[in-house]
DNA sequence: ATTTTAGGTTAACACTGTTAACCCAGGTCA
DNA sequence: TGACCTGGGTTAACAGTGTTAACCTAAAAT
């Protein structure tokens, strides 16, 4: 009767793979490791999953759903275009910060480690990109963001917010800055880039 | 007589694994890989370098100073700050994009697959870091940069660049992006951050 | 002449993802 | 009932990884 059990192995296999990527990361997430916590053999996984890489896709999936709901909680939370998008940016970086094994497969794992996230769910994680495009959309609709093409302008947000996720939690950031300074003015300045430089409202971070 | 005979087996590793990095790879570099390229058993290796991991060190090293003439360069090209600035901006993304194998190793992989680099080495990787801050912090004594932190200005700077060129080179940005306009943005827009637009605010700001 | 040492080797360990062959209980069909 | 097939699982094995321990050998030092 336990969710295990009830639909079969599949279930349990994405279950500690989740919890395995979790504890002890993808770099120590290995098929015989996972069969072990489950009490079957490595074997048994390739009935339920082409590849490691089969099963490190549903994994990616269930990141893309668990930022999707992120990014649209924040994109409901404010009421100018300004403020969804300044939000959206704080939930990107924090869901990288708090999930970096997430993150990891999601946006960093390089395509000679793991195959190429399929074509089909692509459009599902681009779907992500589209929330932040939309609020860039209505900003300029509203007169107050600049006119730029929507979607090069979430990928240059986005650009941003993936330098500050990558660097951080990669640890290659100089202990003497501060890792909050970072991602606040990192937001700040994602909002700012989009504003009509003659409107912009003045904003001083740190002393 | 040739280089490789001339300092001994250390220089002959060190050269064909540059060698290695590029036409095939981090993912398929190994050690065995490296030892039949030169006709000695992989074993020999670990008599001039500790672990795999340090023999990546000493070829981090080898792109870090490549890095660093690219940006010296780019530094000395222009004359005003903001030139410097969008020059060295677009040196470091031509770096990344050209030489992926060495980006990749300095950059993008993670702490969990390689031992850190060392500390006493990551000074000279700072080095790249403190010729932006400087140029930056020369546009603040011309007066035509914002007063900030130098060095947080600087890590922001890096970030939008790393951004850009890791989710480029990692095949992330939906094909319909042009890479080009995409790493113009980030560079115009990261000195374009760094002007101090708060002059033009206060005369049009009415309310 | 004996001993030390530098430079190199082979064999092995403990891993990895993946495949081929096998095994066996349960259901189907003649 | 007896033969067959099939779904779900196993073990053994392959080819690869970084790394260590033991060994071997030729030259140098004592």
């Amino acid at each position: 009767m336990s969710s295990n059990e009830e639909k079969g192995l599949r279930r349990a296999i994405l279950d500690t793979a989740r919890q395995l990527l979790t504890t002890v990361g993808y770099a120590r997430l290995s098929m015989r490791n996972i069969a072990n916590e489950i009490g079957y053999s490595a074997t048994s996984i390739y009935l339920y999953f082409e590849s490691k890489d089969d099963l490190v896709h549903a994994l990616i999936d269930e990141g893309v759903e668990l930022l999707h709901a992120r990014l649209l909680e924040a994109d409901q939370s404010g009421s100018t275009p300004e403020e969804r998008l300044e939000a959206m940016c704080r939930a990107y970086i924090s869901f990288g910060m708090e999930r970096p094994e997430y993150y990891e497969i999601m946006y960093v794992l390089h395509p000679e480690y793991i195959k190429r996230y399929p074509a089909e769910k692509y459009r599902k994680a681009r779907r992500n990109l589209e929330i932040m495009a939309s609020a860039i959309q209505e900003g300029m609709e509203d007169g107050v963001f600049r006119e730029v093409e929507p979607m090069l302008a979430a990928n240059l947000a986005w650009s941003q917010l993936h330098g500050v996720v990558a660097l951080l939690s990669s640890e290659r950031v100089d202990k003497r800055i501060s890792p909050d300074e970072l991602i606040n003015a990192a937001c700040l300045h994602v909002v700012a880039a989009m504003r009509r430089w003659a409107e912009t409202v003045i904003e001083h971070t740190g002393s």
